[in-house]
DNA sequence: CTGTATCCGGGAAGATACTG
DNA sequence: CAGTATCTTCCCGGATACAG
């Protein structure tokens, strides 16, 4: 989960798991700024503050939803961005996905067990919340 | 609080408060892409989600301490950086400063009442962590 | 010792076009 | 519809030098 492998493409020189390369190709690399993974605060703290990832988790909870769905109630994200954390929070484990297999695809996003044990981290978030300013 | 302004240098184009300039100077410009501030969620995650913050505040909720002890604790974060993180965090009320008028230079940093009351939070962020794999 | 000035790299996320 | 490919912009935080 930490030092998750993203895919990206570099034009020039990049870096391989900390090694740096020239080839011009989509490549798996590992964060370069490895997070402190033996703290349990910053491991639910990456989880979940992807930039709207509090936001889809909100929706989540209440019901299951479509990508549509999520992109509707969050207009101002661009499509790339929403899978992009969908996908970071299926790995986590937080949320699931479902694939109906049919044309046009249909596929359904869904809260974990695990994902909805959030409920009492987001309630104590919006609890200090209200006390700023 | 939100919409922080930061210095920053540009050497080509950038832009001040929203507007694109060329000329190459520190400048004032607020975050171009503005936080969801109506969320009480959010609100909290933006001023505890620094890359040191939670260290920090872990170690002010148990006692006050100058830059010098904190740098000790955190030998990997570079001295900007806490300085940048600390004053963030005094503007957004979570810690306090106190300069002793002498040299060489002696301050000190505390946890606000505000600040106190982030444990709860922590606690809830602790518990959930312990659960992830 | 505390803090700022300056420069820079890299990761996150936006825009847009395309695929199945 | 759902998702990826590609390019671009932005901004956080590291390194280093300097100032009071």
């Amino acid at each position: 989960m930490f030092n998750r492998k993203s895919s990206v493409l570099k034009s020039a020189t990049t870096h391989i798991l900390g090694y740096y390369t020239t080839f011009k190709k989509y490549i798996l690399y590992k964060r370069k700024t490895p997070l402190k993974n033996d703290c349990a605060i910053e491991k639910t703290l990456n989880v979940i503050s992807g930039k709207w990832k509090p936001a889809i988790l909100s929706q989540l909870l209440k019901t299951n939803l479509r990508l549509r769905d999520i992109q509707k109630g969050l207009p101002e994200a661009s499509k790339r961005s929403l899978t992009q954390q969908l996908r970071e929070m299926i790995e986590d484990g937080l949320i699931e996905k479902k694939d109906f297999h049919q044309f046009p695809k249909k596929t359904e996003y869904s809260i974990t067990y695990l994902g909805t044990q959030l409920s009492s981290v987001f309630q104590e978030l919006s609890k200090f919340g209200d006390k700023l300013e």
